[in-house]
DNA sequence: GCATGATCATGC
DNA sequence: GCATGATCATGC
């Protein structure tokens, strides 16, 4: 006998006499309390979806919301609700089922957002948090998770974790301001302009079969594209961390101080104060003993100046959640930065058999939230003497979506078609050694990225998809950009 | 001073 | 050994 079939006679055992035969009835008040659904749940754990339901079932799904719906009908044995009306109305709980996936270095991330119900522009405007479909519908989420795994049959996967997930306090805060700042776009007709890099935790993610959904939008006669709230990856990953891993996150804030200030004022609130000294003054103060020169002094000196000094940076809870990265930023005395900034070493072989939508580099800045720690030199060089080093403050910042989709993406198109067909590489002999150079997009591309070798050696370099080989090379965001960014 | 390529230094 | 941040070197 399938699992699944076990399932059903236990439920119709236990709830019969309640409710009598009706199946859809009888889920409805299945569950008279969340420990009960929590409990029923945790019997999920361990085993695969095959295991689960008829596996002909699982692959007639469709892929997107295949695997929820599987789970809801095989699991809890009711009808699809695209209501919105949570799944477990009684308990106003959603049923959420949603992959992770472990990385080479061991650890585990989310393997996408969670998407949430869509957003219907006209009722939203109206609405405050509250009363929001949102939180109607989110409130409370059973979640499950279960590993996602390159190359194997969805029926393989299993589900390894189950929780009911409820929003702490401090959450709750990022996440009422995210949704502020998402309904505030509506209300002043904005709702084209709505963009995933806008929030922390909450996100407005596009959701249509094609770019063509397009939704109408109270405050403007612009069609916007129709979006769905969304937790963002990085959120589901500190999820997964937190719950999975049993990994400790530290917080540099509480709900206290969220409830008065958003997350971006309490971060430059607590850079403020050191504004205007010299590196070498703030690392006395906040006595790290690092030498400014070294790697480790810029992310020393952030978990310092948070309050939370030794903490790693990935092990800070607001970090971690909205995904916030820093980079460290020198600017010349005329306030532009002496060198482009570097990013990852890029991955031909990837990069040609991926589509832009899903590439790494427009992932990369579409959910990078960058915390920019912003030094400056006032002075010139002066003879047996070191320029003094000033912080200027912090920035936070995330790529704007025309950027990327007009920037970086033409990079992207330049980089495949050379790889394609017209890559060229030289070699020049200079002063008894080889200069390797190419036609792959340089500085004055288009004002914003760039590709420039990043090795360790000359000796350093990687396979090319036609079989060449080719120093490493690595995106770079332009200097005169960055100083744009900062203007 | 900028464009482009090369490579160092550190930390895991 | 490798990724990443940082910076140097050269030629126009």
């Amino acid at each position: 006998m399938l699992p699944s079939i076990i399932l059903g006679s236990i439920f119709l055992i236990d709830y019969n006499e309640l409710v009598g035969n009706y199946l859809k009835d009888v889920i409805s008040v299945k569950f008279g309390t969340e420990e009960e659904l929590v409990a029923f749940s945790k019997g999920a754990v361990g085993k695969t979806f095959g295991q689960l339901g008829k596996s002909d079932r699982l692959l007639n799904l469709g892929n997107k919301g295949g695997l929820g719906q599987f789970i809801e009908e095989s699991y809890f044995g009711y009808e699809i609700n695209s209501q919105a009306r949570p799944d477990f109305e009684e308990l106003g709980v959603e049923l959420k089922v949603t992959p992770f996936k472990r990385n080479k270095n061991g650890s585990l991330s989310a393997k996408e957002r969670l998407v949430l119900n869509i957003i219907d522009y006209m009722k939203e405007a109206n609405t405050e948090f509250y009363s929001s479909s949102f939180w109607k519908k989110n409130e409370k989420l059973m979640l499950f998770f279960y590993e996602w795994i390159p190359d194997v049959n969805k029926e393989e996967y299993p589900i390894t974790y189950t929780m009911l997930h409820r929003f702490s306090t401090s959450d709750l805060e990022v996440i009422k301001k995210d949704w502020e700042t998402i309904v505030s776009k509506i209300r002043i007709g904005k709702a084209h302009e709505i963009s995933e890099g806008d929030t922390n935790y909450l996100g407005a993610c596009t959701k249509g079969a094609t770019k063509e959904s397009l939704r109408g939008q109270p405050f403007s006669n612009i069609k916007a594209m129709q979006r769905a709230y969304s937790l963002k990856q990085s959120y589901m990953t500190s999820l997964v961390r937190q719950n999975i891993y049993k990994e400790k996150l530290i917080s540099f804030t509480n709900a206290n101080e969220l409830k008065s200030k958003t997350l971006d004022n309490i971060l430059l609130d607590k850079f403020e104060p050191y504004m205007g000294q010299t590196d070498y003054e703030i690392a006395e103060k906040i006595g790290v003993n690092l030498n400014v020169k070294s790697k480790g002094f810029v992310p020393e000196l952030i978990s310092a100046l948070l309050g939370i000094k030794g903490t790693k940076l990935e092990k800070i809870e607001e970090f971690s959640k909205a995904n916030i990265q820093f980079k460290t930023i020198r600017l010349e005395p005329n306030g532009k930065p002496k060198e482009h900034m570097s990013f990852e070493t890029i991955k031909f072989d990837e990069l040609v058999n991926e589509e832009w939508e899903n590439s790494f580099i427009r992932y990369r800045f579409a959910e990078t939230k960058f915390l920019f720690v912003i030094f400056e030199y006032k002075e010139t060089v002066l003879q047996n003497s070191i320029r003094k080093l000033y912080f200027k403050g912090v920035k936070l910042w995330n790529m704007p979506i025309e950027t990327i989709e007009k920037e970086i993406k033409q990079l992207w198109v330049d980089l495949r078609e050379k790889l394609e067909k017209s890559l060229e590489i030289k070699y020049i002999e200079k002063g008894g050694k080889l200069i390797e150079s190419n036609n792959l997009p340089k500085s004055g591309f288009n004002g914003v990225a760039h590709i420039r070798p990043k090795a360790r050696d000359g000796s350093d370099k990687v396979l090319l998809p036609d079989g060449r080989r080719i120093t490493k090379q690595c995106y770079w965001l332009n200097n005169t950009y960055i100083k744009d960014i900062l203007g």
